[in-house]
DNA sequence: GCTAAAACCTACAGTCACTAGAGCTTCAAG
DNA sequence: CTTGAAGCTCTAGTGACTGTAGGTTTTAGC
């Protein structure tokens, strides 16, 4: 893994995504477009290697491309302050903490479904029966904005 | 909230979605086609109700639409064996428990980022750094096609 | 130097489950 | 009969990629 000019899929493979996925990053502008050899194929260095470890790794935290792009900015700022990349992790956290609640009880609800499913026909289904009736369910489960 | 004879968005607000989303189920066939006044207007009655409450409770359980059509079809054979669906259900299950899982262990290393955070220059930021290096998470955390 | 295969290139379409908009028509109340 | 809300179709856009077609470049072996 030589990382002076390494070819895109050798980068891919290093960090762990797809070869689209790298240009499709170069596209929207996310990462710096590469320098090209004669016959225009891409050529990386390890400060490539770096920032697409960041976006991915922040891609894996959940973080949407816009606010990853923010994160990217402020690493250049060094001098600026630091809150704004809480700010950033701090509202990931909370979207993350949505997420999860809400996951749990639509889990529990699915459980209950299954668990109660003592009829083997179709008309004394339990998991039919809750879908058609919302009554049926205990907890509420209802998707506010964070189903992403 | 007379049943007979519904128009598209009274239908909505019956349910708690919005009419292009009644009609793109319509579109993509996981809805039959409602009848229509002399001037092209759907009209829908009791029926259709029952079925979008059916398809919005197993939407916001975060059943994808094909595993819905195949849930909407055992609805009509009423002698036919539950297993299908519970078989769908419990692969839900799972799809929910893997995402929980993942999100738990996001929520910790995001929670660690912000509480390691003493800097307040961006070149001290836990976050930034973090992100940059992955060896500096406890847990591993990677998205295996549990992400959407 | 030559050949063959692997890897690369661009450009575009498709995914999922909607959502938004333009531009027009119909319905229901007064 | 008018008016304004609500309806209609059609098309494009969202996010974050993924897949395909059809062509070019690179590289390894001989």
């Amino acid at each position: 893994m030589s990382d002076v000019a390494m070819p895109i899929g050798q980068l891919a493979r290093s960090v762990g995504c797809n070869v689209q996925t790298i240009r499709y990053y170069e596209q929207i502008g996310l990462l710096p477009p590469a320098r090209r050899t004669a016959g225009a194929q891409r050529r990386y260095g390890a400060a490539h290697r770096q920032k697409l470890t960041f976006i991915r790794h922040a891609r894996e935290l959940g973080f949407p491309l816009p606010a990853i792009r923010e994160l990217l900015a402020l690493v250049h700022e060094q001098d600026s302050d630091c809150a704004r990349a809480d700010g950033i992790a701090r509202r990931q956290l909370e979207a993350v903490n949505r997420r999860v609640a809400m996951l749990m009880s639509l889990r529990t609800e699915l459980e209950r479904m299954l668990m109660h499913d003592h009829g083997n026909r179709i008309r004394d289904c339990r998991v039919l029966a809750t879908l058609a009736d919302h009554r049926l369910c205990i907890e509420t489960h209802h998707a506010d904005s964070a189903d992403s």
